[in-house]
RNA sequence: GGGGGUGUGGCGGAACGGUAGACGCACCGCACUCAAAAUGCGGCGGGCGCAAGUCCAUGUGGGUUCGAUUCCCACCGCCCCUACCA
């Protein structure tokens, strides 16, 4: 066979190319650490933890919106290790939780079965894609190994007084027999059966994440996060200022709470006090009053009434005998309802009267108390003082129940006394307010609070939206919360070294009527002997929110291996905290800020040195298909196989990221895919056919350019572009079928690698290379001043309309340019002879002289 | 209702306040071929013009500027998140 006919027959062969490359990665773990090697790196090394939001294994399999999220960040992986760095890239899978076991269900299968069926498919088709994962140090939440572990954390949070037991609404779904996720009900109904949905009342463990509030919402300042992720955290946090004022309750009350006569007496009283005397003194004198959370201080003369969540607590001890039926009845309407629907703000009001009366503190008056539901008890203090003349919400629920109005503030141009159409929540001077009339707003926001607060009705606080976060699920499929019931000693947690606590195979494990676990069924498993008195004790059988799990995964990778300690200190120390974490924005609030919060723990607890778990985050965009994100429900799930069959992996990660900007996703077609299979065709046969010669001047210049575009792109993760800038090189280095230099195209093959891994290596081995690009290649430098070009073409334009364009040399003088630009025909026709009032000039871009 | 994002050729998309449409796809023409595919070369926003050129054009309307896709204001469309937050 002659050369000619072997240089023919070599051409790009994906499929070839990426088996062998993955076979040599495995055989001599490029991209794997021993648990040695990666506690060396981070000692000696320059750790990288690069890091991407592990993915729930779906029976369906990783779709191309799994793949694009985790391409774009194996690329910043790859490129960061070609810059010299030591980097950690771990993959894991995310198993727990109501949708592995939903499916399950629906599927008849055991998740034992399930899960690691699936977890076996996603590594085959992961391992496909060839990512850089370090398949020594993974993560299955599901096994013991791991959530051991989880339960250490829970037990963590336990002993500093952060989880505690109350109880709690939830969903419940009466048809299906369980609770729901806020999630999984979609317009009050059961997304899986179409029930509508009720509220139960349940005792649940929760974490008090609200402790971390005022610093989860402060630290956001310090850390290197996409801004709409910040954003969202902030907004989730909520922090608003305000006041708490207290509202003494003075009508009779129906169920006096003690029998030694104290509410008869304290009622006597009443007659002999003031209201004045009342509000200052209703702490001493014991009175009963209601607290309320407000962010308008300024506006309490204008509180004609006050609302309670039907819920709060004191909603019967203030009814009055009358009402009670009413408001008992209303009490149920609203229960019955599921908490979603509840919060939907398109609905109309609706309350009743407790007949309870309060005094406002501000204006001695007496106020009635309704219950509503458009008060949430999750909120504040559960009870509002409703201004109906500067609230919108109460000005509508006033209006309909024909509760007065009372203008007390005005806004410019407003009389005192001006009648409300409507609330006014605008800026303006106090009015109807006693001494306070005329104050600005925001002064009286102040000094209202100051004033009350002398006569202890009021005080200064911080409220936040975000609330305390229910870890309890009745289901089966997580974490068993290691946590005994003992008759004698009440709760006892599982003592760490009895850790696991291992979740049984049960066969039935679908939830019923009881609305509590599965587990609970099960005496053999949950009896069991009380650690501290011997005696009997129950276990707990609700397990924990899947979002455990991966609030603390980053921190187990590197000790994925390590059975005596959930993460080993020195390599946490050395490899933590992430340095670059990329996920999907979705979850924004959720995990990324569940994940903070237990880092602050046990930031406190001492257990490591950091406060803040990702130095970098960014959220990658949503791949969608045909306008709607993908999923199996819609039928628009696109797998990755197919494209892989057809084109490699090679060609389907470089596509996946030249569609468009990574940080936004898009809409996915495969109409272009033709273009960079073309492209890494076009680069095999270019290094293939290159000469060892000195470089061209231009080519020169035109690769150092290149190799500044990539570098500089790759930092910003703007992959699309860094795409165009390699295929507008490699178009220069063929232009009008010339020969490329060796020199040019060895530096372009590294460049490519994060993209096309395996079809860089091959090109690297056949450029006589033995060792792999990632052992023996480091990312090309580029010189400054070598990436730009002698000659630029300049612009000249005449009032700002591009009137020439003319080659200049690099540097020219904004005289030269203006006598150039003067010698133009095109330009002295538009500047007519007329006077040049101005010109300006930008260095070697252009010039532009305004006339007239 | 609130918050965030976004709007550029037939399509995906480029553009430190400075040449709008880089880089691709699709399409058209040409070369190679008996032919096709593959590959290579060329063209490719719209109008007028033989051409040089010129006018229009980045959702709509205003503003700032010598100059605006880029900054500001209002409006329209789409997407995402959130939802009576007192």
């Amino acid at each position: 066979m002659s050369d000619a006919t072997t240089h023919v027959t070599d051409t790009y062969n994906p499929q070839e190319v990426e088996r062998k490359w993955q076979a040599r990665w495995d055989s001599e773990g490029i991209n794997t650490y021993t648990d040695s090697d990666l506690r060396k790196a981070g000692v000696q090394g320059r750790p990288f933890y690069n890091l991407m939001m592990f993915p729930y294994p779906s029976a369906e399999g990783l779709h191309i919106g799994n793949i694009y999220a985790f391409t774009g960040a194996d690329i910043y992986g790859r490129f960061k290790r070609l810059q010299g760095y030591d980097v950690f890239e771990p993959i894991g899978f995310d198993a727990f939780g109501i949708h592995s076991e939903n499916f399950a269900l629906k599927m008849g299968v055991h998740p034992m079965e399930l899960i690691p069926r699936n977890i076996e498919r996603f590594t085959k088709q992961l391992r496909r894609v060839g990512f850089m994962y370090d398949w020594n140090h993974t993560v299955d939440t599901t096994q013991k190994e791991y959530y051991r572990w989880t339960q250490w954390i829970f037990l963590q949070l336990f002993k500093a007084g952060l989880a505690e037991k109350k109880e709690a609404p939830v969903n419940w779904c009466p048809s299906c027999n369980t609770v729901l996720a806020n999630e999984q009900v979609v317009g009050g109904e059961c997304e899986r059966c179409g029930t509508v949905v009720e509220m139960r009342n349940l005792s649940q463990w929760f974490f008090k994440i609200t402790d971390f509030a005022g610093r989860l919402l402060d630290n956001l300042q310090t850390i290197d996060w996409s801004e709409t992720t910040k954003k969202a955290q902030e907004n989730w946090i909520g922090r608003s200022e305000g006041a708490e004022v207290v509202f003494p309750v003075v009508s009779e009350s129906s169920t006096p709470e003690s029998d030694d006569g104290s509410e008869v007496v304290r009622q006597a009283f009443r007659y002999f006090l003031t209201a004045d005397q009342i509000i200052s003194r209703w702490q001493e004198l014991e009175y009963p009053a209601i607290k309320v959370f407000t962010t308008r201080p300024d506006t309490i003369f204008g509180a004609t009434y006050m609302v309670l969540a039907p819920e709060h607590p004191l909603v019967a001890q203030i009814t009055t005998k009358e009402r009670r039926k009413a408001v008992q009845a209303y009490q149920r309407k609203v229960a019955a309802k599921d908490l979603v629907t509840r919060k939907k703000g398109d609905k109309k009001k609706t309350g009743v009267d407790t007949g309870a009366r309060v005094l406002n503190p501000a204006t001695g008056k007496e106020i009635p108390v309704w219950i509503a539901d458009y008060v949430l008890m999750e909120y504040g203090t559960g009870a509002i003082m409703a201004v109906p003349g500067h609230d919108e919400r109460d000005f509508e629920f006033a209006q309909h129940y024909k509760l007065p109005v009372v203008r007390v503030v005005a806004g410019a141009g407003d009389d005192a006394d001006a009648p409300l159409a409507e609330a006014y929540t605008g800026p303006g001077r106090l009015v109807n307010s006693g001494h306070f009339d005329g104050m600005e707003v925001d002064e009286a926001k102040r000094e209202v609070t100051a004033w009350l607060a002398e006569r202890n009705a009021a005080e200064p606080r911080t409220n936040y939206r975000l609330h305390d976060w229910t870890i309890s699920r009745q289901r089966y499929w997580g974490p068993p919360i290691p946590i005994l019931y003992c008759d004698d000693c009440g709760i006892v947690p599982v003592p760490e070294e009895q850790l696991p606590v291992e979740l049984p195979f049960i066969e039935d494990f679908k939830p019923d009527a009881s609305g509590i676990s599965p587990l609970a069924r099960h005496r053999e498993w949950y009896l069991t002997g009380c650690p501290q008195c011997g005696g009997v004790a129950r276990r707990e059988t609700d397990v924990s929110d899947t979002f455990l799990d991966s609030a603390w995964y980053f921190l187990r990778y590197p000790s994925a291996r390590n059975d005596r300690r959930a993460f080993e200190p020195s390599l946490t120390r050395n490899w933590l905290p992430v340095d670059s974490y990329i996920g999907g924005n979705e979850h924004a609030v959720l995990h990324l800020l569940y994940a903070r919060f237990v880092t602050m723990a046990l930031h406190d607890m001492e257990w490591i040195d950091f406060e803040e778990p990702f130095t970098k985050f960014r959220a990658h965009g949503l791949m969608i298909k045909d306008g709607a994100k993908m999923s199996k429900s819609k039928g628009n799930v696109v797998v990755p196989d197919v494209y892989i069959d057809d084109y490699g992996a090679d060609t389907l990660r470089t596509y996946l990221m030249f569609m468009g900007p990574y940080q936004e996703g898009g809409d996915f077609r495969d109409t272009g895919i033709a273009g960079p299979y073309n492209f890494l065709n076009r680069l095999w046969d270019t290094v293939r056919d290159a000469e060892d010669r000195p470089l061209e001047p231009e080519i020169e210049q035109k690769l150092h350019a290149t190799i500044k575009k990539v570098t500089e792109d790759l930092e910003a993760l703007s992959h699309n572009t860094a795409i165009a800038a390699m295929m507008e090189f490699l178009n220069v280095l063929r232009a009008g079928g010339r020969t490329a230099e060796r020199a040019a195209v060895e530096p372009l093959v590294i460049l490519s690698s994060p993209f096309a891994p395996h079809l860089a290596e091959e090109l690297w081995e056949r450029m006589g290379h033995t060792e792999s690009l990632y052992r023996s290649a480091a990312w090309p430098e580029f010189d400054p001043a070598k990436a730009v070009a002698d000659t630029v073409e300049f612009v000249v334009q005449v009032n700002g309309k591009v009137r020439a364009r003319m080659p200049m040399s690099r540097g020219i003088s904004e005289a030269d340019a203006r006598d150039a630009a003067l010698a133009d025909p095109n330009v002295l026709r538009f500047l007519d002879g007329k006077q040049v009032r101005k010109t300006i000039f930008v260095p070697d871009r252009l010039l532009n002289l305004v006339v007239g």
